[in-house]
DNA sequence: GTCTATATCGCGATAGAC
DNA sequence: GTCTATCGCGATATAGAC
């Protein structure tokens, strides 16, 4: 049946352009800040066939989220591999997840955000949650791996310090020197290996 | 002329109680999410008289912005004294901040999510801005007096920890020991000094 | 200085033709 | 599957009486 797949591919590629154009707009101006006719002018759609495939902005707002995560999630999958050194695979980690930043900036930013929109977002906070926990998980299994002592604190100790170094470079941007902090931070916590300068 | 003081004292007391509700619905429900008219109702004034103060809503938050950062300097001044010791100052530091967040969460949830609203809120990010700045020029400084030999490098990474520690508590709440992760960030770092478990 | 009433507008969402 | 036209609401902001 020709049509069917037609019609497959049309929404496909709906639903892609409207998605692609929310993020970039979301990220760029803000989820509140953008409107539904922002999102269908720059996907080159009307407002109504938006609503034939997300019944509102907050559902767009949500498919996009879950699928920043599931790549998110892939991508932390391959670090998993018992068989590696949890001392390499965690600096892998600090350097994959700085290049994750820097290579979107205004999308973390938007994630961000949306973590402190404490009202409304009613429907992003589960995932994020969710997302935030099995790092924790991931990094408390990786920090048993090495050997320490305390391995919750120190994995908790280890996600705030990088969130925060991540915070204050969305924030500050160019002006704050990320690499060199990380390394900085690498060299006084896990004195044993150094990142190449 | 008794009236004018009259005059002065009603407006006083209009923009501080306008301010006052303002700010605490910001915090608890967000700013998108509070309407002007909700302030009036919690201020207990019209609707009409919130514009006669404030030309906009944003103007409003941006003058609780103001106030709060003003209050928030006079704390840290204290702390700039040259006779004290460093650690001990650094030590009170954190003990302070911890307590600051810890007493009204939803105010810090609020500030946080202005700083990561990109486009709109255009005239708070220079507020922020400075105070970011001054914050960490301070910190340089303690570093300087501790004996760091990279103070630049150990303000802002401490500065990131601490925003990290806090951002996960934002967050998290009374999931994450905060005083805990503290504690175990002073010893990891400030091996020399230690604080009441 | 304070209120009530109202203007104005843009947004999210829907209806219905094609 | 896609569009145009439109509804209905709630928001910011203003006007003018007291």
């Amino acid at each position: 049946m020709r049509s069917k797949i037609q019609s497959a591919q049309a929404r496909q590629r709906s639903t892609a352009a409207i998605k692609a154009a929310a993020l970039e707009l979301f990220a760029q101006k803000g989820y509140h800040h953008t409107s539904v006719s922002d999102i269908a002018r720059e996907a080159g759609i009307s407002k109504g066939l938006m609503y034939n495939y997300f019944s509102s902005k907050e559902e767009l707002l949500t498919a996009i989220v879950n699928d920043a995560i599931s790549d998110g999630e892939q991508i932390l999958a391959i670090l998993e591999d018992p068989a590696l050194d949890p001392e390499a695979v965690l600096l892998d980690l600090i350097r994959q997840s700085v290049e994750m930043i820097k290579s979107n900036v205004h999308y973390w930013k938007l994630i961000t955000s949306l973590a402190f929109q404490t009202d409304a977002m009613k429907s992003v906070e589960p995932l994020l949650k969710k997302q935030r926990e099995s790092n924790i998980k991931m990094a408390v299994a990786l920090f048993e791996r090495m050997g320490s002592q305390t391995p919750l604190e120190d994995a908790l100790l280890f996600g705030a310090t990088m969130d925060g170094i991540f915070v204050y470079f969305m924030m500050l941007e160019d002006e704050f020197p990320v690499d060199h902090i990380v390394n900085h931070f690498i060299q006084k916590y896990f004195t044993s290996k150094q990142q190449r300068s």
